[in-house]
DNA sequence: GAGTGGTCTAGACCACTAG
DNA sequence: TAGTGGTCTAGACCACTCC
């Protein structure tokens, strides 16, 4: 790991065991220097780091601070800045499992060629999943997958997880990915089998994913239970 | 403007008139520092900077390559990633304005007292407002604010944009933002002025915003019509 | 192996904050 | 005015990709 990444792990984790008091400034990126052996500028870079995490924030000619943040006691949240996958973010929370619903293959409509970049002859995965905590459903999946790109998905893979079928198997990196975030009805087949009434709001998250490679390889559209998830994000604001 | 900035925004600003081929690397590191006259580190910094953006990716031993975003053709999208208020944002689409439904000043309750990190005897105004797009409503917003940290707020104010009180009239900057988005039913006063049905879900958004000193100045849930409003997001994963 | 982006250094100057 | 963070440089080495 580089050597500032491997700083800012240090500092934040010396910030959770409260070694620093939280209404001082930290130690100046000078002291940090000499403490950790470095040049300014790698400590800089470690604290920068630390800034896009929201754990601190700095202010020229003052110095750095720790933040406190608001939205971090809760239950199921989905925090856009955590960079994992689903299965092992929510893990932390209980036991997550898969049930799937469908699994097929076919031709990909006008909409999913345009959002995976594919031709209307490249075969997709259409997967439908629910997904459950503690053995109570809470979330539905619909997953586009282009078979060339992530070739040879089976149930089982389905069943665990697909993100580290394709990191520890097929040894890929994921890049990031664009979600849209909205509010819906139910359908019918999520009233079915997140056990919703017709009336009860849903939250949907469409989702496009993509490879380090910058190649698209998921379009996904997840509909939540209203009362069993939010979704955290953060922010910073670079404007004058 | 930092030179970083400039360089990155001249650069983004030559994707978005075509003058790099999409499908193609943009020139190295070395040659952009050799066109700009400077460093490459300068160079690195600017793209770092496009990267966190979404409109560029990088890969080690390959070079950097336009991204080829996916939803970015919307009608009333919130774009967190992009740095501006919502009254700027959005008067990209139309006519913004805002009706005033209550303005008062009292205490504050224990969850504002946490969330804005005041003591129970500080006033904060408590400010109710519904706004329009082209003199369509589309989202209610409350709002809490400490008197002490933005003081002397009218409804002058209010009609307009608070944010550019803030920046052009106190001088201040905003800093950040943690926000938390939900689904939820609507209440009767987003059903009497968001003319909206009681099965209509509402998309929530319950934000805390810093400035740039690290204090909250506001603690503001706003309520969106589903069916007029999404919100954008994108993410970049670090993790190996 | 040549070319690319990622990181690191040491030193410098600047912009800003606070006493 | 002293101390802080923000930026920039020139040069170096490494890790990775692609041929």
């Amino acid at each position: 790991m580089a050597k500032y990444k491997e700083i800012a792990k240090k500092i934040k984790d010396q910030i959770q065991e409260n070694e620093y008091n939280i209404d001082l400034p930290l130690p100046s990126q000078e002291t940090l220097a000499k403490e950790f052996n470095t040049s300014r500028v790698t400590i800089h870079k470690a604290l920068q780091f630390l800034v896009m995490e929201g754990v601190v924030f700095s202010r020229q000619g003052s110095g750095t601070y720790i933040r406190k943040n608001t939205f971090n006691e809760p239950s199921l949240d989905l925090d856009f800045n955590e960079h994992i996958g689903l299965t092992q973010r929510a893990s932390k929370k209980g036991e997550i499992s898969n049930k799937i619903i469908s699994f097929s293959v076919r031709f990909p409509t006008q909409e999913e060629c345009e959002k995976l970049l594919i031709n209307k002859n490249d075969p997709v995965y259409d997967i439908i999943r629910l997904r459950l905590l503690n053995n109570e459903p809470f979330l539905m999946e619909y997953t586009i997958i282009p078979v060339q790109v992530i070739p040879n998905i089976t149930e089982n893979i389905l069943s665990s997880s697909v993100y580290s079928y394709i990191k520890n198997d097929l040894k890929l990196k994921i890049g990031g990915a664009n979600r849209r975030i909205s509010a819906d009805r139910p359908r019918d087949l999520e009233i079915q089998y997140l056990e919703c009434d017709a009336t009860d709001p849903m939250l949907e998250v469409e989702q496009v994913t993509y490879l380090s490679s910058g190649i698209p390889f998921e379009y996904i559209h997840s509909r939540h239970r209203y009362d069993k998830r939010s979704i955290l994000v953060h922010s910073l604001y670079n404007d004058k």
